[in-house]
DNA sequence: GTATGCTTTCGGC
DNA sequence: TTACGGCCGAAAGCATAC
């Protein structure tokens, strides 16, 4: 059993890039990717903004009317989402990635671990010269930067990804990995979200160093078994988790904006029910039952609600979809005062309508050996 | 007590 | 002055099971 070298790719503010790639003449000036509502001219918000945009507090998530007003003046260019054409790319340089890796885990449409162990031979100079090839490969035949995060995990690689970017390049080797952790927030583990990190610095630590030096059995006492020994293992820097291919998503969902805030049921069912339509015909694309199904709701006010129900067997039935989807929404309008602004359905839960043919088919036909 | 499953909320991109 | 998406998986809280 030989130590693991891992690799994290992340592809440069990538929608935006995209964008970069498509008009070149784009490459010097702010650009701002956008998902408009449609509920006025500019509501809407910043999905992605280049490096240029960015210099001026334009980041993703902010209101585009803000980012308007942040850019005042400067030659920038707000452009739409175009997912489809971002896809396309993604997927060509997911190729490529896939064939420099022994094992491919892809996250998300700009990001993918890779384990490259055997072909490295576990030897950081061959990871390095590895990643330099990747990215010339990536850069020559998609004309994409990317940063890539090198170490023995995952965990690692992800966080060394991020340390310098865009077009980066780090590398932590095992006996790095300590001093590179050590100072690091413990919030940038995975697992420590802001309940987790509220009780880490009531008990002290504060850091990824100072979570190392408690005791496993403490953190056992405070956390359980199952946590207190992860986290005391992501402290150190261990994580087994394997590089996996991620064959299908473990949700599908839609959410909408709604023309103008509303209580009224009939109005949040007619935008519910096409929402309904589109995540079905997904799931049947993609051979997809569901045992589970949510609605979601974002209140004027913009926080989040939702509701859900899972049931006993999985389905693909529309039908079945938008009766309990009514259902949520009439449970939810009856519990809660708010108005809605958006919603959104969600199914999950999911699993192959093959492989599910085959459990019963094994379970009734052959299990009697 | 700890594990597991379900529901709701959070947060990254 | 305010402004505000769509999608995903992770986190957190709770109930129940072992």
């Amino acid at each position: 059993m030989q130590a693991r070298i891992v690799m994290l790719v992340d592809l440069d503010y990538f929608y935006a890039q995209c964008e970069e790639r498509r008009n070149p003449s784009l490459k010097d000036k702010p650009v701002v990717v956008c998902v408009y509502s449609g509920r006025t001219e500019d509501s809407g918000a910043v999905s992605t903004a280049n490096y240029v945009a960015r210099k001026y507090g334009v980041n993703s998530g902010i209101p585009i009317l803000l980012a308007k007003k942040k850019l005042k003046g400067i030659d920038a260019v707000f452009l739409p989402v175009d997912k489809e054409f971002y896809r396309e790319i993604s997927d060509k340089i997911m190729e490529i990635l896939r064939s420099h890796a022994d094992r491919f885990e892809q996250v998300g449409i700009d990001e993918a671990y890779m384990d490259v162990t055997q072909r490295t031979k576990g030897n950081y100079q061959g990871a390095k010269e590895l990643a330099a090839t990747i990215k010339n490969d990536v850069l020559t035949q998609q004309q994409l930067s990317c940063s890539i995060g090198v170490g023995p995990n995952k965990l690692v690689a992800k966080i060394a990804a991020d340390i310098q970017k865009p077009d980066g390049l780090t590398l932590v080797k095992p006996e790095e990995v300590e001093s590179f952790l050590s100072p690091l927030h413990v919030r940038r583990l995975v697992g420590v979200g802001k309940k987790t990190e509220k009780k880490l610095e009531t008990l002290g630590a504060r850091t990824v160093g100072q979570l190392a030096r408690f005791d496993v059995q403490k953190l056992i006492e405070v956390f359980g078994r199952k946590m207190g020994t992860y986290f005391h293992n992501a402290s150190v820097g261990i994580d087994e988790e394997p590089v996996q291919e991620r064959s299908e998503p473990e949700s599908l969902s839609r959410i909408s904006t709604l023309k103008e805030d509303t209580r009224d049921l009939a109005v949040i069912l007619n935008e519910a029910y096409k929402l309904c339509n589109e995540v079905h015909s997904k799931l049947l694309q993609r051979g997809l039952v569901y045992r589970s199904v949510s609605i979601y709701v974002v209140a004027g006010d913009l926080s989040g609600h939702s509701r859900s129900k899972t049931f006993e067997n999985p389905t693909s039935d529309l039908e079945t979809f938008k009766k309990t989807v009514k259902e949520l929404f009439e449970k939810f309008l009856s519990e809660s005062d708010v108005e809605a602004r958006r919603v959104g359905v969600k199914v999950s839960n999911l699993n192959k309508k093959e492989e599910l043919q085959k459990q019963i088919t094994n379970f009734f036909g052959f299990s009697n050996h």
